[in-house]
DNA sequence: GGAGTATAGTTGTATATGCAACTACTTGTC
DNA sequence: GACAAGTAGTTGCATATACAACTATACTCC
């Protein structure tokens, strides 16, 4: 599958159409057009930057419509750091506000407010309607359930 | 599916348990995790940001080795603006140089040096052993042919 | 129960990226 | 062949994020 262009290349030194490089390329590609295309959607009919959007999603689906900072770090693949500043603006948006953690004082929850409920809600109704276009027309219902069962494996995380 | 915590929903208002949703959630987290560990091994190892090698990889990918800016800003799902930063930089570094197109004097053809050759030769030796740990250990080759097949039909643009 | 270590979160600083406005060139139309 | 519209790339500016250093709190082990 190596590329053979006018270009010399040293035959050992080609694995750039190695299967799984070939794989790993298509994921992270894929991925970011949608993402983009869903976030462009979100940004222009709520006013809504995806990274909220997922946090609101992330603290709607914890058990107790609550997340710890680390938590949301977590889920959200950020560092936390930059969680921080993201609460920050989200709470300056008042769509969650933090509360002491009682059982620890170093923690903070993060809990979703009324309107962060609200806003959540109308940004689902652009989200499902942007997935019949992206997902529900392009995979069939065992297409996409193949396709979330080799995710899930790919995302364990690494062995120790 | 939906998850029955103790805050009261309004039923109508609480798809995000709904199976695409979860779905394009996953991808984005798969997605996410598996580029940062990517980026942090490559960065730790070789210098080289993920940015970088995947520009790298997409000119060696193409045909004559080269290709323009607008090329390279889709391939890597990136805006023009940055693309020309990203590239600025990669030039700064001696990986890719500029050419002038001779057929069209507004476009630039980016070019991959021998250095650059170098470096993602390195990069991909790093690389192909991040891969079996991150998908030849938890996919089959029957799954990870499925899953490419699933994601090139993902990653079709829409429809006009 | 006190010292040392680990953990939760925040902040300073650097950087990467997107968007919109801009220049330069090309293409199409009359 | 000139003018309008479209396209390629760059730049000013705003912003989002990461990393590392820091503070405050919790845990462990003697």
């Amino acid at each position: 599958m190596c590329y053979t262009s006018g270009m010399t290349f040293l035959p050992s030194a080609c694995p750039s159409g190695d299967e799984k490089v070939q794989l790993f390329g298509l994921l992270l590609e894929t991925n970011a057009r949608l993402a983009r295309s869903l976030g462009l959607e979100l940004e222009s009919t709520c006013e809504l930057p995806l990274a909220w959007f997922d946090v609101l999603l992330q603290l709607r689906r914890a058990p107790e419509g609550r997340l710890k900072m680390n938590e949301i770090a977590d889920a959200i693949v950020h560092s936390t750091g930059g969680t921080t500043r993201l609460i920050d603006r989200l709470e300056g948006a008042q769509f969650v506000e933090r509360r002491n953690c009682p059982s620890d004082r170093r923690a903070i929850h993060v809990a979703i407010t009324d309107q962060g409920n609200t806003k959540l809600d109308e940004a689902l109704r652009v989200h499902l309607e942007y997935l019949e276009g992206s997902l529900a027309n392009r995979l069939s219902d065992d297409e996409r359930a193949t396709l979330a069962m080799l995710l899930t494996k790919l995302n364990r995380p690494a062995r120790p």
